[in-house]
DNA sequence: CGCCTACTTGACATTGCGTCAATTTTAGCA
DNA sequence: TGCTAAAATTGACGCAATGTCAAGTAGGCG
């Protein structure tokens, strides 16, 4: 039961996404979204006042579209800490792909708008938590390697697996998921990874699927 | 010899550069530019064609007064292969500090300007170039980690040291210059390097300066 | 002095964001 | 069916920023 409010809204969101992701932040202006949503451009105002608060509602709408919170919640399935680094990578690129284009354009406005930069650093925060759970877990089995402590790991992971990341290596070089993955376990593994976890795992880190 | 054009463009630079840094592409206008140089904005017209013509010869002149390329010569006077890792990292923030600023303005904008996206993709292959260098070198001594080859670490390196791993670890997490330094050296190590290398380098790798 | 280059002045066109008030359309409901 | 209130349109406006133009004004050099 949409109400028309709800439908015409929706129609707009689409049309800013189609734009917005084809074309960038800074070179779609709010006449066009509202023509390719076959509105006027003050329905669009109606909706969302600002262009800032457009964008902030369209990543929104992406993030609960894709799940994010389940497709996370694979991390905690895992048995043991060692699979959880993989598993984490796993989930990293099941997710990017699908929310890249959006995170970009938060990047994006976040220098020049304050309500993109606090969700970006929302989602931000959020990730960095992901990360920490995988790192006390490693810790805690005194599987984290020499050098590291949780904090630095936690950051060091998050920065890893971050939107750069796939943006250089999946983006810019054209990697394809599957080796991208198989890399940045083998890095994670390779780096964090100390104690007896080591010689169980090291020889078997080249040759992730 | 400093005519008086010459001069002028620099007050510009030196305006364009105070401005910009502090509050980022888009918030500052032309006009602004103008006033901090002391001269009218027309004269801005005058020396850089545009906004986007000005942030391009901005990055240039940051560029050439911090010396990248005497600085990135560091990396070939290494004697071997192994330490010229090291001394990637170590060069990376050296330079990184410098430019970040800078680097992040053209990346801002070189979603919505062409030129800024010319002279990103510019500095990029030559960052990768850099990287490919060392890399080589490991491979050719037989050095390379299992699972790695050329191209691949190549690309790994270079997205490691990059803009954003500066941004996420130092900027956004405050890590100091070493702590930064020597985590990544050990990241790299640890990843990349195999054969014989690894058995000497690896209980090092925790404790690098 | 006079000349050329560099710079200034003030005006203008254009675009994009955001706002407003008056009006029309439309969905829901009696 | 016809009424009503919400939702959307229309057309105008203010504002700020980019970029352009033409005419005028310094400042150095013969």
């Amino acid at each position: 039961m949409s109400s028309r409010r709800e439908r015409t809204k929706k129609k707009i969101l689409a049309a800013a996404l189609r734009l917005l992701l084809e074309r960038g932040y800074h070179n779609v202006g709010m006449e066009e979204v509202a023509r390719e949503a076959g509105v006027s451009r003050q329905a669009v105002y109606l909706h969302f006042g600002s262009k800032p608060d457009l964008l902030v509602a369209m990543v929104q709408h992406v993030d609960e579209s894709v799940g994010t919170p389940e497709i996370l919640r694979r991390t905690r399935e895992v048995k043991e800490p060692l699979a959880a680094l993989d598993a984490l990578v796993s989930v990293y690129l099941t997710i990017e792909p699908r929310i890249y284009d959006t995170a970009r354009l938060i990047y994006d406005a976040r220098r020049s708008d304050p309500s993109a930069e606090a969700a970006w650093q929302d989602r931000m925060s959020f990730r960095r938590d992901i990360a920490r759970r995988a790192i006390e877990w490693l810790a805690r089995d005194g599987l984290l390697a020499e050098g590291w402590n949780t904090d630095d790991a936690t950051d060091f992971v998050w920065s890893l697996l971050s939107v750069h990341t796939y943006e250089y290596l999946v983006v810019e070089r054209g990697w394809p998921i599957e080796r991208c993955e198989c890399h940045l376990q083998t890095v994670l593994r390779r780096t964090l990874i100390g104690g007896t976890g080591q010689q169980r795992n090291l020889w078997t880190s080249g040759k992730a699927t």
